[in-house]
Parts: C-alpha cells; structure tokens; sequence
DNA sequence: AAGTAGATCAACCGCCAGCAA
DNA sequence: TTTGCTGGCGGTTGATCTACT
C-alpha cells in the first residue's frame, strides 16, 4: 500500500506562482499568520498543495528575506558553517538572517563547489583535493552529529527565550573552531574526532593548553577564553562558560588543527 | 537571428521525526 | 505500542535565462 498524498492532487496548481496566488497567500498570512499549512490553502482560497504554500512563503514571500547576491561574508561564513554541519542547510541558514535553506543550498550548489575546487579544495570534505582523491573512503568527522545536536538543541532553546544575550548577537558568526573535553559530564559533551586523518601538510602539531575551558588556534597563535557554545555562535547558550568574550568572524577560520585525536 | 549548452533557481518529491489519539 | 497526520528537511528536477557559436 503506497503512501496517501500530503493533500489531494487531482485539484491543486503546480509549477509556478502566480501574481495573484502570492497575493492570495501574503494576504491570508498578514491576517491570520502561519498556521495549519493543510488548512491553509483551502482558506486561502487558493488551489495549491499546503507543503507549496509553505515553501512559496518560506522561501520567497516572506517579508524580511533578503534578496540579491551573496556577500563575500556570507560566502565565507557558508563554507565554515558546512565544513562543520555538513550539508543541514536549514541549520545554516538560521544562521544567515535572511538567506533560505533552499536559497543556500542552490547558491552551494552553482557557486560554493565551485569556488572550493578552484582553491583545491574539496566541498564535500573541505580537505585538499588531492586528499580526497587519495582516500576512497571519505567522511564526514564523527563529531559531525554532536555538533548538529548542539546546534538543533540551542536554536530550540534560543526560540523561546528572548533573554539577553551571553555572547555576541552579531549572527554574521563567529564560528571558530574547538576543541571540547568536558571532565566531569562527559556523556552529555564529550566528544572527539578519531577519524580525521591530522597528517595534514598544513598542520603544525596541536599543542595542548591546561586550565582553559577552551580554546583554539589560529594562524599560530592561541585564542583563549571562549567556551564551547560561544565557538559555535550559538547565542544565550546555556552551556556558555567563558562570559561572552567573543572573536569576529572575520579571524574565524575552520581549524581541524584544534580538533584532538583518539 | 537561430540553435545549443551550460547555469541558475523555484518548486516538487519523498523521507523522517514529532506528536496526538 | 501502534497508527496516522503534519511540518520540516534535503535531494532532485525542469523551466527559464544567459552566453556562446
């Protein structure tokens, strides 16, 4: 038995929207907001799918979407953010105020690739290219899941709280990267990157600093103080730790460097 | 001007997680 | 515990645009 449709088809518009049909729906939204997307087409009086009402307004009608090209900071920021979450773009793009997953997602596809292979670096695993095409068996680090729980956990978090802000607010982030070993909770933080090859020819030796909640290296040098959910942008995290002390994006480089070895 | 190839991006599809009954 | 519904997500498609011959 097949899976029963999201809506029914048989009397529903597909492809492009019309002028009227986004005037239908901003309509509908400005007056009774964002509510049961099922529904919402038949009280809208419009003949489409609920799923393509969402999308349309998501990813086009909403008011504070922000049109044009990329900036070269946005560019920047979508590969650190990938390098690190991989291909979640809807978490990525909650990072980005006024990009769409599916705006990101188009945009890595027809210009961050690209823009990586011509540095030599390979999109998928942000490693060299002659890396990746030496090793068959490419993957994602391990931490990977982690730090998408994290991420997931304090967007949750942050949605319904509107508490001031431990660290910068400035969500053109800062993501930096660290290293976590938690002593006394391991379960809940601890985690590591054990297969991430760091014979890396661009690697000077991790070098390990006592006595700091965390920290990470940059272009040589050690940049202390900054906690764990500070690294990952994550604002009024409840794991922060260091107070705030925050470092811009523009000295944030993605450092597996920094990421400690089993 | 016409044809073609490549690039772009809006929209669709199917899967999955969360939730309620 | 199971089932069905819904919203959300990532992968993919295909229509349209642009550059080139």
């Amino acid at each position: 038995m097949g899976r029963s449709p999201c809506c029914e088809k048989a009397h529903t518009n597909k492809g492009a929207w019309t002028k009227e049909e986004d005037e239908r729906l901003i309509a509908y939204i400005r007056a009774n907001g964002e509510g049961c997307w099922r529904s919402l087409p038949k009280a809208a009086s419009l003949l489409r799918c609920g799923k393509s009402c969402r999308l349309r307004w998501i990813n086009y009608l909403r008011p504070d979407l922000k049109r044009g090209n990329f900036t070269e900071e946005e560019d920047e920021l979508i590969i650190k953010l990938h390098s690190l979450l991989g291909n979640k773009w809807s978490l990525i793009a909650a990072r980005l105020p006024g990009r769409t997953d599916n705006e990101i997602k188009n945009y890595w596809n027809t210009h961050i690739k690209r823009k990586l292979i011509s540095r030599g670096t390979d999109p998928a695993t942000h490693r060299p290219l002659h890396e990746a095409q030496a090793n068959n068996t490419i993957s994602f680090f391990k931490g990977e899941n982690k730090i998408v729980e994290f991420v997931k956990r304090e967007d949750e978090r942050n949605k319904s709280s509107s508490s001031s802000s431990c660290c910068s607010s400035n969500s053109s982030e800062k993501l930096l990267i660290w290293r976590r070993s938690e002593e006394d909770d391991d379960e809940k933080m601890k985690w590591r990157c054990p297969d991430l090859n760091l014979e890396l020819s661009i690697s000077p030796p991790f070098e390990k600093k006592e006595d700091l909640c965390d920290y990470n290296v940059l272009n040589g040098e050690a940049l202390i103080g900054l906690c764990f959910s500070c690294k990952l942008g994550v604002k009024n995290s409840s794991e922060c730790k260091c107070g705030g002390v925050f470092l811009g994006l523009s000295r944030g480089v993605l450092d597996y460097r920094s990421l400690e070895t089993n």
